[in-house]
DNA sequence: GTGACCTCCGAACACATTGTTCGTTACTTG
DNA sequence: CAAGTAACGAACAATGTGTTCGGAGGTCAC
């Protein structure tokens, strides 16, 4: 996937602007934070900068690209039960929320800021990716149309009570959290694609 | 709640930067339009312009807020049925589903624009807003913070569902939309919270 | 180690956008 | 009609973007 660049002076660059973002992103927000900002945090030149991203936006995304990674890989795990039946649907839930409580200050400071549209957008977009794969795996009936329109109801609510998690202090616990969000939505799916309700919990 | 300005010129003004601020985000979406492209369509005075609004986020909300208006009264409606019994509950969906419709190319830019997040966000916020409105009407037991949840957990899911039907050309009739959103959420929402599960559109 | 190569630096640049100011012109209201 | 007020428009400083370049210095392959 990501080829490995040889140079030590191209992998050190792009970790010290990735790091950067990160901390400018808990300091300022995404929308407020500029190239200068992420360039000064990082002690890099600015041709560099540029030489290595396009810009601010680009360099967001490869952080994401690390997120949907990881996602994938605790979605696997959840989605390979031995006995062959998908125990737990909606496998991303836990994993996010519980990576989102170790990375408190970074995703509250993504919530917190309302101009943190952008960054909750592109995760928007990685979790319906997750619960379309997910979705797959389950027997479920009706037409294609109603398959997507699931899957995006599924990811929009998960980012909803993600962000009002968030937005709260994260004080309730992932797994209850999860709980909660896993049988709102699997009781609306189940019902109207068809397929029985087990996985709970 | 709007002052009405007595002078002619200053609702024109505002009427012509409010239609161009439309028009833009049907040309070029939120993001990528500035001030300067407001001020050249709607052909007024830079100054002019920042007499009226602080900057390009306060006209959207101008806006926004007519929207809001405009669905409040609408979920008045849905909410004062005869028996005094909440028959129609997530009142606003259809509503907006049809506004969305009647000014396509507008919702289809706001939506189709991946810079479109921000307004989404507004949004959403006037959705949660509605939809706990909705939420306190019903007979609902559980914590308050359950209600929040459910209360974010619905605005988000309505968003996401709104945006892909746009996405993909609204197609499919706004009642039918409408129905199968309010199923999805309120089965959830009712075994989840613990309310009859009537008001099936 | 050494040489060839590549990256980084840093300063400057043109360009776009923002939000403000102020004197002048022109419209609106009473 | 006269006083008040809004709009014009041109200029301004401030900030941010993305690009360019030669030269300095680190890195890899041998």
């Amino acid at each position: 996937m990501a080829k490995r660049p040889t140079d030590r002076r191209v992998q050190r660059t792009r970790q010290l602007l990735q790091d950067a973002l990160i901390a400018m992103l808990i300091e300022k927000g995404y929308a407020a934070t500029t190239v200068q900002d992420i360039i000064d945090r990082a002690n890099v030149g600015r041709a560099t900068f540029y030489a290595h991203f396009a810009d601010k936006e680009t360099l967001l995304a490869s952080r994401i690209e690390d997120l949907r990674a990881m996602l994938t890989q605790e979605q696997k795990r959840a989605l390979a039960t031995p006995g062959g039946v998908p125990e737990r649907s909606l496998g991303f839930s836990l994993a996010m929320l519980e990576h989102a409580r170790g990375h408190l200050p970074l995703y509250a400071a993504i919530v917190g800021r309302e101009s943190g549209a952008f960054v909750l957008q592109r995760i928007h977009r990685l979790i319906a990716d997750l619960v379309g794969f997910d979705l797959k795996a389950l027997a479920i009936k009706g037409p294609a149309a109603l398959h997507d329109l699931a899957q995006e109801y599924i990811a929009g609510a998960f980012m909803a009570v993600l962000t009002w998690w968030l937005d709260h202090g994260a004080k309730l616990p992932p797994q209850e959290v999860d709980g909660i969000f896993r049988r709102l939505a699997m009781q609306g799916v189940a019902a109207e694609l068809g397929l029985r309700p087990a996985a709970k919990g």
